[in-house]
DNA sequence: CTGTATCCTCGCCGATACTG
DNA sequence: CAGTATCGGCGAGGATACAG
């Protein structure tokens, strides 16, 4: 999704197939990887860690890598990962608000008459 | 983009490429296909005739096809369309308002030492 | 446990040409 | 004018295997 307002420069990206649901669960706190890659079922590693690195690339999240054996890696909201959440409640509003118009509408655009 | 909060059943995509453009286009009112492709410098009839058969099909635009010669098509938002500014405008609210920190973060990443 | 490394598929998007 | 038809590139995402 881009947030293009007037300005097209430097587009936002927060559009991946699965940045927002990471968000989403890292909103109750800290995670390791394996504790994201369950929730997320069907992601896969490599998927995950590119995922990962771009949200750390803008500041969303922040990885934290313990010195341990096994090693223990924590990724969790940034300040600034939190602020997204105004916005994404915005949307998930307007969804409950307009979803069923908008099966509605899918359902009719599919009965249509293509027009005489 | 996915307004997935907790059932993820329907997603919503309005995350093409143009989709948001194209919205931002009609809020001052119905445009022909060319006055759409004029502001939206590049894209090609095809894709513009693809985005706007998805915005048409969830019930966001509306499509009026002028029995005339020339041929004459109008395309406009419809209410549900309307209703896509709130949630957009609080992204550009977002940012506006982090934008800055974003492309702070983006710069330190850039430069991070990565990590003893 | 937390990733990398390869390879591959699929769908968006674009270029170009053509039609009612 | 408002599209459709065809071909092709490219990159996100996925499957699988392997490494520190």
């Amino acid at each position: 999704m881009f947030a293009g307002c007037e300005t097209d420069t430097v587009p936002v990206r927060i559009g991946g197939k699965w940045t927002v649901k990471i968000i989403i669960c890292l909103k109750a706190g800290p995670r390791r990887f394996s504790e994201l890659q369950t929730p997320l079922r069907g992601i896969t590693p490599k998927v995950l860690t590119e995922s990962l690195r771009a949200l750390e690339r803008d500041g969303f999240i922040m990885r934290t890598a313990h010195a341990e054996i096994p090693p223990r890696v924590e990724y969790e909201l940034t300040p600034l990962g939190r602020t997204l959440f105004e916005p994404m409640a915005a949307f998930c509003d307007w969804r409950r608000a307009h979803l069923s118009e908008l099966l509605d509408a899918r359902e009719t655009y599919e009965h249509r008459v293509p027009t005489a």
